[in-house]
DNA sequence: TTAGACACGTGACCC
DNA sequence: TGGGTCACGTGTCTA
């Protein structure tokens, strides 16, 4: 069954069983044991690496599993093809993985630079249907925080935010404005703002959300 | 230096030169000289074996080496960490991989599906700075065409459309407008457009986005 | 018969 | 020093 003719383990049977046992002086004996240890040793050894190659080699070709899976690379190869199921070989399926993996990047960019840059630049999102605040620290610029805001229109709810802003003594460097049937989403990016002040504003921006004000409507009939 | 000891090696070793050449007889002189040549073809079989397992080998690795090159993976491990240059492990390299292609995946359905599809309900484009005209089959409808256009807003730019539109007998049944900041980008469902009239609608759309008409301006002063 | 692909056990090398 | 990774030559299977 098993081919295997290892240098190990030629040796390791020779020492076994190869010496005629009744001449063996002590000394000689206690080699001889030391010696037929050590090659145990090293029996041990060896097919504790040769375990350890193929656990190796197992990892190795469980990604290739995967990576057959998740690429559309594997079985069919022309239209009407005969349906040869079996799987690509192992240069192949990283040649395809390479291929495809180069394919989604120039899209990634090509769908990226379509919607054109960093989204917020040309893409707006509107209102929110629900009431909505949220304050984060901005990714992109440091000691910048966001605060996007979702809430009904009203008259004077530009000059209550910006009230807001002022009171904890911050500057808006950036904003969007989004005004639609009625809803409003704003967006600001407001600089020097101390970590203990975040909780001020929100509390601010939230009053002047729900600041009791004529609502805008579309028509005034 | 060689630590190999194959089977092949061996026998031919032995058979070259393990006998005593006087008791040769002529019969066993030939099956001797036979079995030599056999010895030296398995070596020479051997050999090119060796060779072809070393070339497969090479194409292999050489395929994670472009992997390599066109993943973020190498090097660089946490942040101001040392700057080990040495490059991952063939299974870590298919594992980063496999999330990277995964990734990839996530992103490009994301941005195909936020570009155009079901998202333009929430989602809105702002016209492109430059002047864009694009004509494509739509993938969700059988038979739609849609048509994207970014050019000068100008009084009668929606009723010039609506005539290349009517030019070629079809029917939009969608449509976005977006207007910003004297720009405008529109996008249009069509359906009903044979294959053929295609480059008829977008030349008729070509000369709507830029027939002279008066610019539209934010301040009329 | 020949070539190609794979798994295997092993020696070398590096922390 | 042991655990992990790699390249190697080989046996085996398949087309």
């Amino acid at each position: 069954m098993q081919p295997f003719r290892s240098f190990y383990n030629s040796e390791a049977q020779m020492i076994r069983g190869g010496f005629p046992q009744p001449f063996i002086s002590r000394t000689y004996k206690t080699s001889f044991l030391k010696k037929r240890s050590n090659a145990e040793i090293k029996v041990v050894a060896a097919k504790k690496h040769s375990e350890a190659e193929k656990r190796r080699r197992m990892r190795i070709n469980g990604q290739y599993e995967t990576l057959r899976t998740i690429l559309p690379n594997l079985i069919k190869h022309g239209e009407l093809d005969c349906v040869m199921n079996q799987q690509k070989d192992k240069a192949s399926v990283l040649a395809e993985t390479i291929k495809q993996v180069k394919e989604l990047k120039r899209k990634v960019s090509k769908l990226e630079q379509d919607s054109c840059g960093n989204s917020s630049k040309d893409v707006v999102k509107f209102p929110s249907g629900a009431d909505r605040l949220n304050l984060e620290r901005c990714n992109d610029e440091e000691g910048v925080v966001k605060a996007t805001l979702s809430c009904e229109e009203s008259l004077g709810l530009m000059s209550a935010i910006s009230r807001a802003v002022g009171s904890v003594k911050t500057k808006v460097v950036k904003a969007e404005i989004v005004s639609v049937g009625g809803r409003n989403r704003s967006v600001l990016w407001v600089k020097g703002l101390g970590k203990d002040r975040m909780g001020m504003l929100k509390s601010s921006l939230k009053i002047a959300m729900h600041k009791p004000a004529f609502k805008m409507r579309r028509s005034t009939h």
